[in-house]
DNA sequence: ACCTTACGTAAAGTGAGCTTGTCATTAGGA
DNA sequence: TCCTAATGACAAGCTCACTTTACGTAAGGT
């Protein structure tokens, strides 16, 4: 599962914290999900459109 | 989280079997799913909506 | 040289997503 | 009446999404 949180991210000029507070989750959350480690959880994913205003299916995209 | 998921899948006439199948989850999960017991993960949410060729926000609606 | 900010990462713990297995109920068909 | 299919529900167990805490490092500013 790739996504552009990274890139949306740099975009508004967050950094990690940044957007962990807004997102309501912990800083390493971020860093995790950016990197890679893990997907959000499907709340999680929504938020994040949400604060981004786009799809979900425009930021994440998944392999399989 | 509330989804349309028993109405696609009435609408296709399947089973909450037969569905679990063509996503490869349990029958369980399907029903747990549909019967709002929690949310599926952002993979297998990805999986419905392009079993139902739907976007995720147009199968799942969060109360958040 | 020192401080701060930002990022990556690791260990340990909690809770949710998902599994298998089982049981009860309802409805339909032979 | 019996059998089967479909569904709802529950329990126990596993993995992973996420947490907190903490440490190391690189870059910038003073």
């Amino acid at each position: 599962m790739n996504n552009r949180l990274r890139v949306l991210r740099a975009e508004k000029g967050w950094s990690q914290a940044d957007l962990a507070d807004r997102l309501e989750v912990s800083r390493q959350s971020v860093n995790a999900i950016e990197t890679g480690k893990y997907d959000p959880s499907l709340p999680l994913a929504f938020r994040i459109a949400r604060l981004f205003s786009q799809r979900i299916e425009e930021i994440f995209e998944d392999d399989a």
